[in-house]
DNA sequence: TTGGAAAGTCAACAAGGCTGTCCTAAAATC
DNA sequence: GATTTTAGGACAGCCTTGTTGACTTTCCAA
């Protein structure tokens, strides 16, 4: 059957079958594995995880971020993420200033250290998105940022576009 | 150095700044939460999670699969798995039927109950997944579908390929 | 000036990964 | 026929990273 059209309402809904559905959602979870499984090499033995990469990333994005600026980005409980900034901290690779105009902020910048390490990680996995893309091709990644885009909650997707305006 | 072009070897290369590619990582960050957002808030208040939910989708993907074929795909360790299956055998949401030909192996299918499920989770993720593919287009939707199958581990493409072609 | 809200910290618990070990039953091999 | 390998299950204990709840410090506004 391969290719029988559900609905036949016109081309623009004719490759909206639930195969086609499936597949991109099964093509999203082992592409994720994909994605990640570069840095979660290089993290582990170190005593971090992907909680930490991911804050490290997002303070090398917007230094001087407060704490709770990353609450929202991140998506996780105060809690959560003090645990992981909190050895961080310790371990020299992230340093929290205290606010100059509110004393209750705690400014996030990386160290020389912090740097090394987001470096390593960030190198690593644009190396497989960089062969991805060139494998794919302009074309294909222009769809994938499109597609990527109008997957994501408004929310999160206001946040996304806060970040890349900010960095271009 | 920002917008530097690493290397210049033609236009086939240069849409692959570091910028590019930060941005696509971060789409991808932002897009997974996006996409297992629904099952996600499903599941929360029942006992499962989404270990639950992946095997509950590959189990429906694949009726009859072994306990073996599951771990390859799912990429855990059998014990992790282990844990998973027994609650949704206890709950009758899943049945493991002794192998035929092997008795060593217990070949899984979904219950009524365990469909009924399966259904509520994936029209959730499809409703998202649809409207992405309707606001982005087809062209998109096909560079999507590239760039992701690029991303995958080697091993993890050939799992998807072979599922792919299963269920056309 | 005081009471509430916001930013951050500490403690304790849960889900779901992991390793390691031990066990049974069945199949495959010698 | 005896031995080894394979499929699967179960139990113990650990780690990461989520969660809630209770707390302090700081700021701001009534």
């Amino acid at each position: 059957m391969a290719g029988s059209a559900a609905q036949d309402s016109g081309e623009s809904l004719l490759f909206l079958t639930d195969e086609q559905v499936r597949k991109g959602i099964e093509a999203m979870f082992f592409a994720y594995r994909g994605f990640t499984a570069d840095p979660d090499r290089i993290l582990e033995g170190m005593d971090y995880g992907r909680a930490h990469h991911r804050a490290i990333h997002f303070i090398h994005r917007s230094p001087a971020t407060t704490v709770s600026n990353l609450l929202v980005i991140l998506g996780v409980t105060k809690q959560s993420l003090n645990r992981v900034l909190r050895s961080l901290v310790e371990d020299g690779l992230v340093e929290a200033r205290v606010g100059k105009r509110d004393k209750r902020e705690r400014h996030l910048h990386l160290t020389e250290k912090g740097l090394a390490l987001e470096r390593s990680l960030s190198d690593a996995q644009r190396v497989r998105m960089r062969s991805a893309y060139r494998a794919a091709g302009p074309a294909a990644v222009q769809g994938f940022r499109q597609v990527l885009e109008a997957m994501m909650d408004p929310d999160l997707r206001r946040q996304f576009q806060t970040l890349k305006e900010g960095g271009v």
